[in-house]
RNA sequence: GCCACUGUAGCUCAGCGGUAGAGCGGCUGAUUCGUAAUCAGCAGAUCAGGGGUUCAAAUCCCUUCAGUGGCUCCA
């Protein structure tokens, strides 16, 4: 039940328009005037179903505390359901404040209440002292039917509380409080360090990944959307598209069994519901008819419910699940989205490793970490690393931690818990720092070892026993759209360096830029275009050959190719790089480099008309 | 969500109580050009939306929306 208080000087409602559930009542009490009262704005809520004795209970506690402080004994119930997402069945909430009016009655006070199921208009005047506008929740803890379930709502409210201590870990093996390491040939870490403890971040400006993103068309915003969904436009959905198919390439060679499920659930599924709870107005609601549904925040619902189901054996183990998550939905507080760092919208690949036991389970955690350092390298982009461990864990397996710290060769943060407060007793972050000094993770892997049983996932051991697995969350690439705020924020950092911006190759939207001297040249082109085996498109404008050499530079194009008469006639093509130098190729040694440099990598075509002068402009 | 700053042509910006401007881009024409900008002409604005103050509002005030930063948050 969610509450607000508001002590006011005067309410005035009137009764407009009964819906479905509207209480009978006769005309002259449509109308209503109360007096220096406390108004409760009252919305009940499905979890106070089957809790009606103790929600009251609460209820008049609740009342009693603020009545005694705001010093008045007149109240004003009013019915509002607008304080919560999820309410409750109307019957029931009707019968609840019925029964709120005469109880608080019997308590003494003055009690006036407003009709149930109309739409109201009303005029409040609220007195303004600082107690004059409280707002209460009613939580009813469910009765216990086991006591790993019980840890979660504590999750939450112990969070805040949670005591850690951050270390560095060199890969030497030396582990010292952050506090007393000596940054000082470690700047980067050290950056990270300091957004992860909240501490020096005068970021300022715009983050400039946004307005790259905008310039080169690749992704921007959509103003007749929620904030933080964004459109793609054809070249950074090619961008999305290589690297979703990276990502998914490299976990089908680990082993992963690709899957898709549904993006909304039902609200009031028993186990999802008891999850989401604990998560408080976080996700964006789907209503169908009298159904509540909710946008999924990762693929974890479809893949629980989907391992329920599964019959599975040891000798399936390690066992993973992966999905690509086109979309996973957060409805992020407005403050809190960014660019393409935070969005509410987001496409992650998001895999579930299901693991026979520890030693399993670490060492699938290890090899996921070696993917997540590939991967990193493929996207060019340089990361922090972070494990965090409960501590009693950390110091059964210093030996694992050590590995992880060699594996990367540089040192790395640690940050130990007293106790778990979560559903992990492990995890590593690979986080990036941008142009302004904040800080993002990608990849991450987490040892679960909560939610295989919650969630009823078990396998049959080679004794005919069931046992739960333990559940491993990976993200390889974090985000695709995260990864493409990395990739952008650091060519800035580079381009603030004074050196030039370019995408990885496999990921460029034009890879070879064809420029014909004069209009004679581009069938020659066309010709040559087909031939080479990458993104090719031809600038058939008529624009002189310096206008267009400075256009594809502005687009970043990774190799320029001017064409004509002297072309056609040696054979040699003068290869043009982003560093301005340029070499003679012959057409097969062209194809041979590009080759070479997209072995390993997904190849799609261009996404959009080969010649120039065919495209539209999407953005300035 | 709270606080602060910002919002003028497709883009970058000027104008900051008195007739909405420039450059780039776009379109049309000329030009057939050799490694970062060819020339000329034309079109293009609900000054983010709504309300108010004023003889008069892009300009001052209120409000809504959007963006960014900080706080909070990031399952």
């Amino acid at each position: 039940m969610r509450l607000l208080f508001i002590h006011s000087d005067f309410m005035e409602f009137e009764s407009k328009k009964k819906t479905k559930f509207a209480e009978e009542l006769k005309d002259d009490t449509k109308k209503h005037r109360v007096e220096e009262a406390l108004v409760i704005f009252t919305s009940v809520e499905k979890q106070d179903e089957g809790s009606k004795e103790e929600v009251v209970r609460q209820y008049i506690e609740n009342l009693k505390d603020i009545s005694d402080q705001v010093q008045t004994n007149r109240i004003l119930i009013y019915p509002y359901v607008h304080l919560t997402s999820s309410p409750s069945r109307p019957e029931f909430a009707r019968d609840l404040v019925i029964e709120l009016e005469n109880r608080v009655k019997e308590e003494g006070f003055e009690v006036t209440r407003a009709p149930f199921g109309w739409y109201k208009s009303f005029i409040i005047s609220a007195k303004g002292h600082p107690l004059s506008e409280l707002s209460r929740e009613i939580r009813i803890e469910e009765e216990i039917e086991g006591e790993e379930e019980e840890k979660f709502p504590e999750a939450l409210t112990k969070e805040k509380e949670l005591h850690s201590t951050w270390y560095v870990l060199t890969p030497e093996g030396d582990l010292t409080n952050a506090k007393e390491f000596d940054f000082s040939d470690n700047q980067e870490l050290a950056t990270f360090y300091k957004y992860e403890i909240g501490k020096d971040r005068a970021s300022k400006g715009d983050p400039p990944h946004v307005k790259l993103m905008q310039e080169l068309e690749l992704v921007d915003y959509e103003p007749g959307s929620d904030s933080g969904n964004f459109r793609w436009y054809p070249k950074g959905y090619l961008i999305k598209k290589l690297l979703e198919r990276h990502s998914a390439e490299m976990l089908r060679e680990y082993g992963a069994m690709q899957v898709e499920t549904p993006v909304m659930y039902d609200f009031a599924h028993p186990q999802l519901s008891k999850y989401l709870n604990r998560f408080p107005a976080r996700q964006y609601l789907v209503k169908s008819d009298e159904k509540n549904y909710f946008l999924r925040f990762a693929a974890c619902f479809g893949q629980y419910l989907m391992g329920q189901d599964m019959t599975i054996s040891y000798k399936h183990l390690p066992l993973k699940l992966y999905e690509l998550t086109h979309y996973s939905f957060r409805r992020e507080q407005s403050g809190e989205l960014s660019g393409l760092r935070r969005l509410r919208a987001f496409t992650m690949p998001d895999m579930h490793t299901l693991c026979k036991d520890l030693p399993q389970a670490k060492l699938e955690f290890m090899r996921q970490y070696e993917l997540s350092m590939r991967w990193m390298k493929d996207i060019s982009v340089d990361y922090e690393v972070a494990l965090r461990f409960v501590k009693d864990f950390y110091f059964e397996n210093e030996d694992f931690a050590l590995e992880l710290a060699k594996k990367i060769g540089k040192p790395i943060l640690v940050e130990l818990w007293e106790e778990r407060f979560f559903y992990f007793i492990m995890k590593f972050e690979f986080s990036v720092n941008d142009f302004l000094g904040n800080s993002a993770t990608l990849s991450t892997v987490q040892i679960d070892v909560e939610n295989a049983e919650l969630f009823g996932i078990s396998y049959v051991d080679s004794d005919g026993t069931k046992k739960h697995p333990l559940l491993l969350h990976t993200s390889i690439p974090g985000a695709i759209d995260r990864d493409l705020y990395a990739i952008l924020e650091r060519e800035a950092i580079k381009m603030k360096k004074g050196e030039k911006a370019e995408l990885p190759f496999w990921l460029s939207p034009t890879q070879v830029r064809l420029i014909p001297v004069t209009e004679e040249f581009i069938e020659d082109c066309d010709y040559l275009a087909n031939e080479l085996p990458a993104r090719v498109d031809i600038d058939d404008r008529d624009e002189k050959v310096g206008r267009k050499i400075r256009d594809a530079e502005k687009e970043w194009i990774n190799i320029i190719v001017v064409f004509g008469q002297k072309e056609k006639e040696s054979g040699k093509l003068p290869v043009r790089l982003r560093s301005g130098e340029i070499t003679d190729f012959t057409v097969d040694e062209l194809k041979k480099e590009i080759k070479q440099k997209l072995s390993g990598y997904p190849f799609e075509g261009l996404t959009l008309p080969r010649l120039l002068s065919k495209r539209p402009i999407f953005r300035g």
